[in-house]
DNA sequence: CCTCCTCCATTACATATGTTGCGATACTGC
DNA sequence: GCAGTATCGCAACATATGTAATGGAGGAGG
């Protein structure tokens, strides 16, 4: 596995960024197997049901998370960007409660779980970077029920794109103000509980009042600042630092 | 502390339920220290901004966190019932993202961060019970994004009665076919994203199919089986086996 | 007993968001 | 190049839910 360090290393790092870590755990992480797999856009990473037995660090591409309920509405739960890891809730609960899927083409690696558990508590640094990273994913969590619970239209699909925005800033791969968000208006509207059509509504009036710009199949922001406000955003609930 | 012992075995206890634990496990918990604090009705137990020291057992009376949006709203992001442990996360996130507050006249065994966290890491399973404790959290949470973004009021107000008995019940505190919900209307309403006057449309109209019986400040459950498939509720997401 | 306060109940009305439908655009596979 | 499909844009209309207002029931405290 030729690249697989490079992957692994950039996986510590971005433990590193939850918990101060030694020369020791890096190697640790380091020396882990992993298996590199590509996924196609739609294509189903985990079903709920599943019994998963591998953790996936996601290298490149986007996944989401859904849960679909019994009108057959979809719930998207969680937007993963690269850095992210999915799956880790699976070391501990057995049978997956969602669904995971790609939403562009994505690359993962995939580590089994008993040596992420093995390894965080042979060594409580990443144990407790691996800990920090599951309450972090529950904040993110918390504050997606405010918004979707308590937010109009406007100010959750304010809020989403600076989350997004800002979480991928935080990872490394490009200035906030720049983002662009590749999901289709359907999708928007899952990951807030809106319709498509109040979805399409609601980027056109953002964009009429110079919020963002939308072109095909993306939008982008155009005033980060003002977008910040409108979508009540604040980042205290991603836990940036390092505690 | 006479009664510390008591509460520290129904600490383990509850640990022991979502994983495994050995004679010796137990004893580590029931040597830990802890102090009981009551609380009143509406006090607050920790406010966002917060850096809390203790983790909180909760050991009579109901909690509930909540989050402040821009324009004043509040969302009640979850309910805890006797048996629960509060602000577990912030033993590794530091700053409180959210609020904590008495629902009830309540009481709480306190125990101090740091112990919780070496007691975590010199006694792997007690470690994974707790990191799952954190885990089903979040499950629970990703459950609330999805009724609050993609049910109608009847069926989240049925979703949430059918969610607090079952966990009622497997806390072992009363069957769920009798599970009686002490919440104002107002309360109910910040936990489903509704406001009071349709919480109060909705009640009724549940209240006329009969499948609960509403009395002064509580509501109770009537027709199970009926309420949990308006409720499109299964207790998978709660994980209440061991994994 | 009276007063204050909170919560519940209900009505009339307002509006944010959902639903249906249809045409335009662009990409995909043949 | 053409048919098929997914997405977008938009309009007309429907409705679930929010807002404002009022009265009553029941506790809490003097």
């Amino acid at each position: 596995m030729a690249d697989g360090e490079a992957i692994l290393t950039a996986f510590a790092k971005r433990l590193e960024r939850r918990f101060p870590l030694t020369v020791d755990d890096f190697q640790a992480i380091v020396a882990l197997p992993c298996s590199r797999r590509e996924i196609e856009p739609n294509q189903y990473l985990m079903r709920e049901g599943d019994r998963p037995k591998f953790c996936s660090f996601l290298i490149s591409g986007l996944l989401f998370r859904h849960k679909i309920v019994a009108d057959g509405g979809r719930q998207i739960v969680s937007v993963h960007t690269p850095g992210d890891l999915v799956d880790l809730q699976n070391i501990l609960l057995g049978e997956a409660d969602h669904n995971v899927q790609a939403l562009t083409a994505a690359g993962v690696a995939q580590i089994p779980h008993e040596l992420v558990m093995d390894l965080a508590f042979s060594h409580p640094n990443i144990g407790k970077a691996l800990w920090r990273e599951s309450m972090i994913e529950a904040s993110v969590f918390r504050e997606w029920v405010a918004n979707v619970g308590r937010r109009d239209a406007r100010a959750r699909t304010a809020h989403m794109m600076c989350e997004l925005a800002t979480r991928r800033e935080a990872a490394g791969l490009g200035r906030r103000e720049t983002y662009e968000l590749p999901m289709t208006q359907e999708q928007i509207g899952d990951a807030l509980g809106l319709t498509a059509v109040h979805v399409n509504r609601t980027l056109k009036s953002l964009q009429d009042e110079g919020l963002i710009v939308r072109s095909k199949r993306s939008v982008a922001i155009s005033d980060w600042e003002r977008l910040r406000v409108v979508g009540d955003f604040t980042s205290n609930y991603l836990h940036l630092g390092r505690g």
